[in-house]
DNA sequence: TCGTGGCTTTACCAATTGGTCAAAAAGTTA
DNA sequence: TAACTTTTTGACCAATTGGTAAAGCCACGA
């Protein structure tokens, strides 16, 4: 019985758990949570569907532990912002950390974004508990920056939100972006426009 | 039969189909298109089940309905950007009018990215015939601003990508915010962001 | 080689889901 | 009011879905 919350877990219990957890990813980040169905997860994962349940307690368990996983991974961008590092550079980094991250890891990105436009149903938790703490402190941060005249005054908070918003958009809306980028081929060029666009937006306006 | 593509249709069949319409919106952009039931939008639009299968074909042609109805309304806010008017005041206009529409039609901006992020199944076809000319015959006109020097240089297609992204976060995105923002309860300030980030983002660099 | 315990499968539910059909109930019109 | 059309409903399906039970398999230590 793997669900007790001890013993160390067998190589199969491993691998088994992570065949089931990437398989899931797939099929949650590409139909959402009740467009999901464990025939597709079990052939995704190439286990049979009682096997599934012998290693998870049910569907809800395998999303909840995704997002779970999902939520550390996600904040840790932000994290390693440091409030003692130059701000601008702090900013453009985390810029440009989050931009890898979705192109990177965009079934993550549309398990959040679908998770989230949904009512975030079963993360509002999370969301509480772990981004809230975090944003704020991040947010006071800037906002220290912004009041030593070191950034261009801006409201932290949307600040914030058009970083995420801009950089999860290549991840969320790849397909979109497929259809219209279509024309040349070779039309990367976001990581320079979006520094663009946010070091003119906090480049304070006199001298550094 | 209100099947037939002809007959001016009844005022019963006008009110039902806009009820059911109107309720389906809200099932759809709540649970996405596999997450909805016709259970839940006879529930929400009150009319029986076999009674909604009376006006529609099936979900899917509830779903395709509410799609191409979305398509316009989507799309009417770039159509309005006047390649004659000042590059700047357009721009900045068609920001605030993609916020605007954010703001009062939350849930077809739920939809449609829902169905975005699902690989746009049923919405493929649409992004290549109506949306993808218009994007291009669009950025052309951005383009063309730029040459003659009244817009900083940036590039067009990642300029409208950070302008949907930005302003459809604060839709489909609510939720979220709504945590990260509950700890001062007035504060909008989003138009003033956008504003302040796209103008000094296209504000060429020496004088207009 | 024989247990023993972890792993896997086959067979099977009960509930939900999209959808059908014929008959009843409203309208409409003559 | 009678005849006809449109709208609405109750009863019913077949397929799918999440989940269960019990038996079988398989490795490994004694």
């Amino acid at each position: 019985m793997p669900d007790g919350a001890e013993k160390k877990p067998s190589r199969i219990q491993l691998r088994n758990r992570s065949l089931i957890l990437d398989a899931a990813l797939d099929v949650f980040s590409a139909h959402g949570y009740r467009g999901a169905t464990l025939d597709q997860i079990s052939e995704a994962s190439g286990l049979s569907k009682p096997n599934i349940l012998y290693y998870f307690a049910g569907k809800e368990d395998i999303h909840v532990t995704l997002l779970n996983q999902l939520m550390e991974t996600w904040l840790d961008p932000l994290v390693e912002m440091d409030a003692s590092g130059d701000p601008l550079e702090e900013l453009l980094a985390y810029v440009q950390r989050k931009l890898d991250m979705a192109r990177e890891l965009p079934r993550e990105s549309r398990l959040f974004a679908g998770e989230i436009i949904q009512g975030a149903p079963r993360m509002l938790p999370h969301l509480e508990a772990d981004l809230k703490p975090l944003f704020d402190e991040k947010c006071a941060v800037i906002q220290t920056w912004v009041d030593e005249g070191k950034l261009a005054p801006v409201d932290p908070r949307h600040l914030v939100f058009s970083i995420w918003s801009t950089t999860q958009h290549y991840a969320d809306f790849a397909v979109q972006i497929g259809v219209l980028m279509r024309t040349d081929v070779a039309a990367p060029g976001a990581d320079a426009f979006l520094r663009d666009l946010f070091s003119k937006l906090l480049t304070p306006a006199k001298g550094q």
